[in-house]
DNA sequence: CGGATTTGACCTGCGC
DNA sequence: GCGCAGGTCAAATCCG
């Protein structure tokens, strides 16, 4: 089983409707029940029965319309919590902007989690390219770029101030490689995480 | 020595 | 047009 991204927009959405499959497969979240909050309203979505089944979360129109995702991980003694957002900006596939050209958006995802460190293994390389200052932030958010050859991914990480547990993962594009590292992938970041108990 | 990180400068988009 | 904030570049530096 090759593995791929865990997340990425339904490629063959021909309609202006947004549509996103989820793939479970990369990190093996095979048995998780997803949580869904659009707008306030929750449903449940379960996502990847079997570690090469995709789910398919559809929402209505509204061009920038974010989708929140809590997910919790079933296991009773292995409670964490995280949320995923999506970012609803789809561009078509043409990259290569010319002169003049409308700049295209790349679709974003967002993870958050928490943790002790920034950086989670999520199996991929990265390089840091950058860091930066946020108004309103005491934490600086960092940029990385996927070091792949001709993987244009990027991500950024940042830890918020209002927790300063959580560290917001930001996903920009679609890896187009598969995963560098195989093994354990997704128990790698639970490992990684501080255990989350609401009492 | 080569690859990764740091960090100030520069670029760009957006609101006023 | 201007200023601000976010994003990127690239030279310097670090480090295995």
């Amino acid at each position: 089983m090759e593995n791929y991204p865990m997340l990425f927009p339904c490629p063959s959405s021909s309609s202006s409707s947004s549509s996103y499959q989820i793939s479970t497969s990369a990190m093996g979240i095979s048995h998780h029940d997803f949580n869904v909050m659009n707008n306030g309203q929750s449903s449940n979505a379960f996502l990847g029965l079997r570690p090469s089944d995709e789910s398919i979360i559809d929402h209505d129109d509204d061009h920038r319309q974010k989708l929140l995702m809590r997910a919790e991980v079933s296991d009773p003694h292995q409670i964490s919590e995280r949320s995923i957002e999506v970012s609803d900006e789809v561009g078509d596939s043409n990259n290569n902007k010319k002169k003049g050209e409308k700049k295209v958006k790349k679709p974003r995802y967002a993870f958050q989690t928490r943790s002790q460190v920034d950086i989670l293994d999520d199996g991929y390389r990265w390089r840091k390219y950058g860091q930066k200052a946020v108004k309103n932030n005491k934490f600086p958010r960092s940029y990385y770029r996927c070091t792949h050859q001709g993987c244009n991914v990027k991500k950024q990480v940042q830890r918020i101030t209002k927790d300063e547990g959580v560290v917001v993962t930001t996903y920009e594009g679609i890896h187009t490689h598969p995963i560098e590292k195989t093994t354990d992938n997704f128990e790698h970041i639970l490992s990684q995480m501080q255990i989350y108990t609401p009492f």
